[in-house]
DNA sequence: GTCTATAATTCGATAGAC
DNA sequence: GTCTATCGAATTATAGAC
């Protein structure tokens, strides 16, 4: 009998366990950071006591890693359907728009996995950030290529490099997660589409 | 004899040793951040040994906390210089620009104490960075008066919050810490005036 | 699978010689 | 003022009972 034959919900057992223990990491990760979260706390969190965590994962190191690369494929799946969304034929200044928006949004309103990847990713050992390298590079590179697309199509300035711009787009959304609080004094809407109106459009009134 | 009477040389050596610990320090703060950051290795960069710190300082979040106020006080010196250098007549637009290429400047090229600061802030204790609360908020509202004189002379956009877009123009040029490199692709005053360009003016082409 | 108990490190901090 | 030696606490990880 393979493991395929068994009836869900019995080989589904140990498998939601795995996603217990994530869940309470990603949650931890995104209030403390990489160093202050310790297993006792993620145990906790998730009604277990912090030895039991081995039985389900090999190291600090290898849930962090899994939530990380979590937060960072459920931002990435934000922004393809959002750009889906918006379709092929919209102009590279509105498909950046949306591509803002949506990530904005994912990051702030989305689980904790996204908030964890952001606030961990420098503080975290060099081995995990090489363990993400590929899906971080591949991330990085479609918000180059949004914006080179939209140099292309005449609809964003020429005279500035995709890569850079891209680098700091992407810090200044992040910063977002730093301050933005649920029930603060700004709709995430709101903020998402005063920052995407202001990297995309500028602050000067006139040039 | 009061202790100002003592010989320059004479009064200044135990001074010495603590700016050398500080330098040591805010090499270490900004290479590993908060927490990877060791007594032994600021004592080892120091020349001497970790027992050796608690002559000078009362703990490690002591030093932290010297290291970071001083970066935080250098960079708002570069921008306070920078602001007279373009003088009070010149309009809110383009004191922004000359604030965001003196900062990103300071950020990049001065000594590690600024890249501790931005390093360091959030992973640090609370207590930390309670005791940073005033500066830290009188750097912010400069950035935020900054935007609104703008505002109010006409020269940049009056559509948007000034503290929102002065939150994440702040993170977004503390990004570059994170990734530029004096050995890199690009030159420092590239980089700012491109930055400076982009959240100014924007990255449409026509409004 | 989860628990309890504990090994093994690491690190901040202290004490006392010099 | 600096060093050596060491304490005490915290944390990751392991071992074995159940």
């Amino acid at each position: 009998m393979s493991p395929t034959d068994l009836a869900p919900d019995r080989i589904r057992k140990g498998e939601r366990t795995r996603t217990r223990i994530l869940d309470a990491a990603a949650d931890v990760l995104a209030r403390r950071g990489y160093a202050a979260a310790t297993l006792t706390e993620i145990a906790s969190v998730a009604k277990m006591q912090a030895g039991s965590l081995y039985y389900h994962f090999d190291s600090k190191d290898a849930i962090v890693e899994e939530v990380m690369a979590v937060g960072l494929d459920h931002a990435r799946e934000a922004i393809r359907s959002a750009l889906k969304a918006v379709g092929d034929k919209a102009s590279g200044h509105d498909r950046l728009m949306a591509a803002v928006v949506a990530y904005i949004t994912a990051i702030t309103l989305d689980s904790d996995f996204t908030k964890a990847n952001i606030r961990c990713y420098e503080e975290s050992p060099e081995a995990t950030r090489e363990n993400l390298a590929v899906p971080l590079r591949e991330f990085a590179n479609g918000w180059v290529r949004l914006i080179e697309s939209g140099q292309l199509d005449g609809s964003l300035r020429s005279d500035i490099e995709a890569r850079v711009v891209a680098r700091m787009t992407i810090a200044a959304m992040n910063s977002v997660v730093g301050w933005w609080r649920f029930d603060g004094e700004f709709h995430i809407e709101h903020v998402a589409h005063m920052f995407a109106s202001t990297v995309v459009d500028g602050l000067a009134t006139d040039s």
